[in-house]
DNA sequence: GGAGTATGAATGAATG
DNA sequence: CATTCATTCATACTCC
């Protein structure tokens, strides 16, 4: 919709600053980094990327910690069955994206990767430090791209996965309804 | 209102619709399991009702999701407001009924509170879980602790309630004037 | 046809 | 990280 209205708190309309209403530069940035391949930032990464979209408006630290957690989380899911988005980086590969962020106000831009502040995992475990992601499962890359749309949820290792079948497409997996299944209210 | 009339979207009468309107008999499904007592179904509950459902009319597994995250919030508050910016809580009383739900995959018939696959939290608030149950025992011993917890926890530990200024272990704590910093957007 | 309302969808925040 | 709660936005639809 019309989100040209002048921003009563921030980005969105009637927007009641409740909450931590993100202006569409700050999503922008968030997006840009996300894309880039920044999942989990760490805590000088978060306050510098806060500090950095304060400029654009009202923020705070934790918002952005939420929005790194939100985001992951809902790329998974995929609540929304919209575009689809670029496969997440590869867990151990260099992550090395070209992307690229101009500063709008600045008109300059740069690698992603270069921002002296920003930025992730990629840079620390090449130099040893911080992360291990063999310490991780390794986020387990669902095929984001195969499926699409509908899924939003996955089954992933529950154990409640007894009779569960591997790969079966959990979500969307519009088969037919060849069993009138559960609900047993018919 | 809860009109059942026939309307003018999707489900009801063919028109532009770009959200999911659902069938009067998609809506009877949900109500029921709804008063049967389910609240937040899981990942699988979801794909069975969706796929059952799916017969009655266009239906995605989101638009499941959204129906019972909704109806569950506005149990809560009986949305009795007027308008918006609705200050009045009204607590709720969580209600329980006993009725049954057949899983016809399976063959077996369960009281719907001890559904393999489907239940609610009645069981749990029973023994002495504060609200909403988890449907899964966590048995993902993932080893993220040693690596990144330090980027949450500390969120988690806090309060972080309202007022988190007032906390600030590792946030905001964070040296204030960063230093150059500046992602390099500049 | 506009107002008011019911509800689908989205997302920030929070907890385990 | 998974799951859930809360609040808000957007829109279908009813009623006047």
């Amino acid at each position: 919709m019309e989100e040209a209205a002048a921003g009563l708190c921030s980005s969105r309309v009637g927007a009641k600053c409740g909450r931590w209403n993100p202006t569409a530069e700050q999503v922008k940035v968030l997006t840009d980094l996300f894309s880039a391949g920044l999942r989990t930032p760490s805590t000088e990464q978060i306050q510098k990327i806060s500090t950095h979209l304060s400029s654009f408006g009202k923020i705070e630290n934790k918002n952005v910690f939420y929005w790194f957690q939100n985001h992951k989380a809902r790329e998974r899911h995929h609540h929304h069955n919209k575009k689809r988005r670029r496969p997440p980086p590869a867990p151990t590969s260099p992550v090395h994206t070209d992307l690229f962020v101009l500063d709008h106000s600045d008109r300059r831009e740069f690698p992603i990767t270069k921002l002296p502040g920003i930025w992730n995992e990629a840079e620390e475990m090449k130099r040893g430090k911080k992360k291990t992601l063999e310490l991780f499962p390794l986020t387990s890359n669902y095929d984001y791209d195969a499926v699409e749309a509908d899924q939003y949820k996955l089954v992933r290792n529950s154990p409640l996965r007894n009779n569960m079948v591997g790969e079966l497409n959990l979500f969307d997996a519009v088969i037919e309804p060849p069993l009138d299944l559960t609900l047993g209210f018919f």
